[in-house]
DNA sequence: CTTTTTGCAAACCCTTTGCAAGACA
DNA sequence: TGTCTTGCAAAGGGTTTGCAAAAAG
């Protein structure tokens, strides 16, 4: 039973906080580099694992491409942007009832279930209205 | 535009029928490789690819492994066991007001959602209970 | 004959792992 | 001290890609 207080734990988690918005392992990776380049890699990615374990953190799968980090930990659902890949929160009330009907309908135990959107941020809406 | 009626794309296609459940696109490779062995990995990927694009097949994108790929190809979730790995079905009803409470609440054009449920098959509810 | 598709191998992205050295408690 | 964590580089899983040859329309 550990979690060790080292260094780079806090640099990452830091690094994770001040990001702020969903990045990738390997982009707190590119961050915590930058100011500490001894941190290496393997490092970013066992430690943002951990912390994502713990529930210090919280950890995005998206449906095709890398995993991404929350600084917030509480579960919401997440939107992706399908034109730039931002990802964004939604903040939705839980289906808290899915479980149980999917339960019923499958026969599986349910344990968890993953909701996540994808469409078009404010942004690029606005790239489409005015094409180039 | 095209969609050439292949070989290829016959045989994949049917494989896919008669593997049934949920195969990864490396199963379906194996399947086919073994009566066809000059059909190549990727021609499996791409045709894949393609027969999911057309609407022809459904493509079930897994949390963390491989795609699936699904011969039928109307919208349904699905669960998949964290300790086998299977996947199945979950004939629930499709939750279409989620896609405007997301909509209002992140700001997005909302496109689409995914459901996806993890827990424990029926077959490893048994397992656990009588461990070994 | 033109365009798509194939097969191959190499490349790619994201992530994990083995291992020895180093840091924590 | 004993154990967890680090850093590195290599390996791993899954998928895509460049290219020349083959097939479809």
């Amino acid at each position: 039973m550990s979690a060790r207080n080292t260094v780079q734990r806090q640099i990452i988690q830091d690094a994770l906080r001040t990001l702020a918005n969903h990045p990738t392992a390997d982009e707190v990776y590119d961050a915590v580099h930058e100011e500490h380049p001894s941190v290496g890699r393997a490092t970013v990615y066992r430690t943002l694992g951990r912390l994502a374990d713990e529930g210090e953190i919280g950890r995005v799968r998206i449906n095709n491409g890398a995993d991404r980090f929350d600084h917030q930990s509480f579960a919401h659902y997440h939107v992706r942007c399908t034109s730039c890949g931002r990802v964004d929160d939604v903040m939705i009330p839980l289906l808290d009832n899915v479980d149980e009907a999917a339960e019923k309908a499958s026969g599986y135990k349910i344990t968890s279930h993953s909701l996540q959107f994808d469409g078009i941020c404010p942004a690029c809406q606005r790239n489409e209205a005015s094409p180039a």
